[in-house]
DNA sequence: AGCCTTACTTACTTTTTAGTAACAATCGTG
DNA sequence: CACGATTGTTACTAAAAAGTAAGTAAGGCT
């Protein structure tokens, strides 16, 4: 099945969804975007604790790549102990309501999707039982 | 920095932007609902066909993990040789626009964001450089 | 009898992603 | 003169995601 030629259609190999989703499905990035654009500017420290759960590779990794692709601003202080700052370019912003709508649509059916997920199981354990 | 505790705020470990992005956040999910969208009602290779690169166990896997959430339908006709169809239900059909969105937002500023990775290439290797 | 079709399933391998833990740099402080 | 503070980097490991290829089912066709 591989090795085809996609069509026009938004699926094919190189569509922007996938461009987008390759850029942005990893674990850390869509949420330090968020978390930017609740806090405005934070240092490093701070979104880690934010975060809670990210190691200070990924912080590091996560934010290159942000910046690389011009989402974030990072500004650093020459102090010791050292002090760098990171914000939301226009760019970073104008991701946000993407975001958020995306998050919105979560609140409003995740649960339905959990109940979904339980009621699927069921059916399925009662036709291998059966 | 990890086992710290997250706070009330959006990036805090349990928030809506985490559990989709654990469920969409993989290769395909997206693209077979977008897919489903615009072509409506397809059966399995089909599916395939369209997005052209897709292994068969990935296209079932996706598939499965699409109809538990209970995002698309699979309807069994039996026949032989088998015929399956898929669409989208109305949940299903509710993520689409938020993709939409997404998918637009990557048309407008994919090349920006192709072009500022350049640019950060070329100061990162004269800072080495030097 | 053997091959075709479609929609899978399974076992195995590869690739990608993320986590861990140790180390670096640098100055002020005790 | 070791220690702490902060923002990293590096090498290594573990885990997750995805790919490959072979097999299965079941009836129709030759």
């Amino acid at each position: 099945m591989a090795e085809k030629k996609a069509d026009q259609f938004s699926a094919a190999v190189n569509c922007p969804i996938r461009q987008v989703l390759d850029r942005f499905g990893d674990k850390w990035s869509i949420l330090v975007v968020e978390l930017l654009s609740h806090k405005g500017r934070l240092r490093f420290s701070e979104i880690g604790q934010h975060i809670g759960d990210i190691s200070q590779k990924m912080l590091t990794v996560t934010l290159r790549s942000l910046e690389s692709d011009g989402l974030i601003l990072r500004e650093i202080f020459p102090e010791i102990p050292p002090r760098v700052e990171y914000e939301l370019t226009p760019l970073g912003m104008s991701l946000v309501p993407q975001i958020e709508s995306l998050t919105n649509w979560g609140k409003e059916h995740l649960e339905t999707i959990l109940h979904n997920r339980k009621t699927y199981e069921l059916r399925q354990k009662k036709k291998i039982t059966y």
